[in-house]
DNA sequence: ACCTAACCGAGACGGTACGTCCTGTCTTCTG
DNA sequence: CAGAAGACAGGACGTACCGTCTCGGTTAGGT
């Protein structure tokens, strides 16, 4: 009695099966009409095959995520720093702040305020590498003298990522080009050696 | 047949019991553990009462987590913007993101992310209420002179509210006083007049 | 919380569409086809509404039974025993062995080896129901002395219920009208006063 | 492909562990608590092992009870008809309707009202093989002419047959040995030759 | 000495029914 | 006559089995 399965002998058609399904659930009734139930059968798929492999319709939803928008953005490495993270910060808001990505990781997020095992995965698995990235490019730009270094690079990284989250999942103010441009702007400013108010 | 019920006619008692009996079983169990039914049953009302005065079990969170924690934090006007900022963002941490507060704040985000009218709800009584003084607070600066005037005030806001909801809702982080210290900082740094970062 | 429910406020149009739709779903597939969900969903009734008021689909099914063929036999007191016994033993047979009634008999005692609950139920709802005037009319016999009197009354009454029985449960053989005429004829010949084999 | 597998190449290891593993949770949980997961689990053995060679868990535990107690009881040819009928009679409570075997037996013949496969496995392989001797010896009685002959053989057999199980399956009253003693003797007494109740 | 066919343990699969929990509405009884 | 009590229809949940299937490994003839 296998308390874990065996990944070697899962059902690649099933998989699929469940992951598109999920996908169209989600486009035509959003992440509360989504059910396990209805994920089994829109996929032709035995209920005991999802809880099998997820522990939660959270867990389903999150690998659909995955699937669908794991691709960026990138940050150029030839770049300058504050070109860089302007480049940044735009493809993040069109990839994944606008549009159904930007719904899906709200409710995502919504969700994982109640499941911590959903929150963690989705820190390892999405925002951290989507960080790591912008994180080198600031690391080098320290290095190179053009970034001050008296703040933690998360913190500093924050200036960046929390403004962009902040308006999807609290105030509900537009994330739109325009702010996105400021926002990258004042971070600059903030982290540039030797800044401060008085 | 009163399609909305008279609130004049409304029951005090059965009003403080359900906030109360609410707030046990947040306590108790979490956002995740309260349904209608708990809370009816231990209020000692019925559930018809519920459902006459809240649209949902979120509703009737966010009016305890107003009854309970709509304290402030407040702006002093004697003192210099940056003090302000400052004592406002440790004022909040300290009441909203440490603590059961925190957990419940993290929980109604979460629950808003499907549910519009809890969004609309809690933007209106409870994130709009707290950013007002502080931007009151920012206008006062910039006719003074002391913060610049290119940047909307509610992009600017967000340089310091965004971060203290960012890690309590997504990356986990600490928001501990140092980490706070440091956003407001840089966010007053941002703001400085003339500010950029070539 | 009411452990057990109040039987005042049942609603008697959701206990009719129960039996009914029971009464239909055996029909058309048998016991083994009738299930909780399939009666629910027949009768336009919640799941937990048939739960809260029968703890199995044999509980029901046994009701239905009731509901549908309580009705005899009856004891003719102004006859002799013989005839009465007669008359009662092939009334039995047309009622309850032959026909629908057979099967949902025979399905009832299949589900009661394994459910006492059920055993109990249907003994003194059912089998003790239809026993009684026999026993009654038995020992109006042994009054008159026309009956031995050195047996039990339960024992001598197994002699006709017995092979009724039997024949339906376990040997599969017919039970015909000749049949009950021969066990009732050996059955009396058994219970004549002084009878006995040497 | 075998539709039918060959029984020269059965694994006589799993065959037997198959058994064991079957009367254990018999043993254990009764009838209801066995599967034919726990049996093959239990047994160490494939599922499909299990499939391949009975149709129902039905089928396996009636071959368990073949297993355990196909001994007897046996008719001795040496005594007289009364005598031999009384033996058969208590050896067959002794060994099939007290104890373990009479509830193994209950829930078989249970299962066997809504499985006419196995119900005619039952007949064939267990219950005619027990009738068959009573029968031949009832049929040299009625030679000797000591027991009437107006009268089926199966029909006067069920005089015995029948109030035992009845009491088993329906009635749940005790079948003890004065109560087979006065079966019999109420049995012999009605096939005694010209027996009658007027 | 290999080949191949069938059995074997193992366990994932598509399904179905279960019994519980919760929702939001409706009804009844009671203070 | 307001409200507590709770029954109701509905539906999702997560679990337990069912019977089928596919996968390697082994075993036993047949070449």
């Amino acid at each position: 009695m296998p308390a874990e399965p065996d990944p070697a002998r899962r059902s690649h058609e099933s998989w699929r099966a469940i992951l598109d399904a999920t996908f169209e659930l989600l486009e035509e009734g959003g992440y509360e009409s989504v059910t396990m139930g209805a994920i089994a059968a829109r996929a032709g798929v035995g209920r005991q095959t999802l809880y099998r492999w997820w522990p939660s319709k959270a867990a389903v939803v999150f690998e659909v995520f995955l699937d669908k928008t794991n691709i960026g953005p990138f940050v150029d490495g030839g770049e300058d720093f504050p070109a860089q993270l302007r480049a940044f910060a735009h493809g993040f808001r069109a990839l994944y702040v606008e549009g159904p990505a930007g719904t899906r990781l709200r409710e995502l997020i919504g969700a994982a305020q109640t499941d911590p095992d959903l929150a963690r995965a989705m820190v390892e698995q999405w925002f951290e590498p989507r960080r790591a990235p912008v994180r080198n490019a600031l690391h080098e730009a320290q290095k190179a003298g053009l970034v001050r270094t008296d703040v933690a690079a998360d913190t500093a990284l924050d200036l960046v990522f929390a403004p962009l989250h902040y308006r999807l999942l609290v105030s509900g103010c537009p994330v739109d080009a325009e702010y996105v441009d400021t926002v990258v702007d004042l971070a600059l400013a903030a982290m540039a050696p030797g800044a401060s108010f008085a």
